[in-house]
DNA sequence: CTGAGATTTAGACCAGATATAAAAACATCA
DNA sequence: TGATGTTTTTATATCTGGTCTAAATCTCAG
């Protein structure tokens, strides 16, 4: 019987991992690997950048953070670990959390499609207050 | 004073532009660069990978197609002109279009966070019918 | 200790997408 | 109709995010 990992993992959360997921928390947004690696590389400078994607991708997949694509080429990380929905400004690309609740518009897909439906997320485009008034063409 | 171009575009529709537009909307569902390269090929064999990237964002940029990002690296395009959703396939990938209107949230989010919301686009997951029966683990 | 398995590194590799420059097609008008 | 400027296409190089591989390194149960 193997030993219990810190928090139940199943994988051993090491020096580079913690580091990574440190950094993604601490970004404060929504970061790219490019990002994370360029950051957690000032402490860990034999950091390699397959690292970065491999473990991401392996945090993502257990939970521990979430992944998105907005299309913008690379992929976008987000501390945050329940379902949300995000509004983006298409000139600055500021991300901003929001709550879009489609309980039952997903009842209803369900039943009309016969899909069995497991997630969604709703992205909301748009101009921020700053884009706004700077905006004028 | 310049001549008014078929459906009054502010370009040119040719040869190669009309192809590439048709075979969009005979594709019958939501393709990608790829395919309508390979289609639209064997045609016009001297169409170039360049010409079928630059005419679809051209169509898209103009209103008569239009282009989604599902984060599988390329973009689909869709003949459909009308704001609409999708439910997704995690397992095939089989898109189907969907509505769902969010139009009361759009405005809550506006005014609660000051961004002019402009569009949004729903992205369902999940199993389709066909997966949901060939699935067991 | 020691060996098997897990992890990291370093760099090659892949695909979609984009940029560029020359050739070709097209429109306009003398 | 032929000269001329503009638009479009072709062919190819380049960029970038992401993935793969093999060797080196680390970890831990025995
Ligand atoms: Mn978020
Ligand atoms: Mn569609
Ligand atoms: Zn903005
Ligand atoms: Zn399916």
């Amino acid at each position: 019987m193997s030993a219990v990992r810190e928090g139940g993992l199943p994988f051993r959360l090491t020096r580079q991992r913690r580091a990574i997921l440190e950094e993604v928390r601490a970004a404060g947004g929504h970061p790219r690997a490019a990002d994370i690696f360029l950051q957690v590389r000032r402490r860990e400078p034999r950091l390699a950048y397959a690292t970065v994607y491999n473990t991401l991708h392996l945090l993502a997949r257990h939970g521990l953070i979430q992944s998105f694509d907005f299309g913008e080429g690379a992929s976008r990380f987000d501390p945050r670990t329940d379902r949300h929905d995000h509004l983006a400004c298409r000139n600055c690309g500021r991300l901003v959390d929001v709550e879009i609740d489609l309980g039952q518009a997903a009842r209803r897909l369900q039943e009309e499609t016969g899909f069995s439906v497991e997630a969604y997320h709703v992205e909301v485009r748009g101009l921020c207050p700053g884009c706004q008034r700077a905006e004028g063409d």
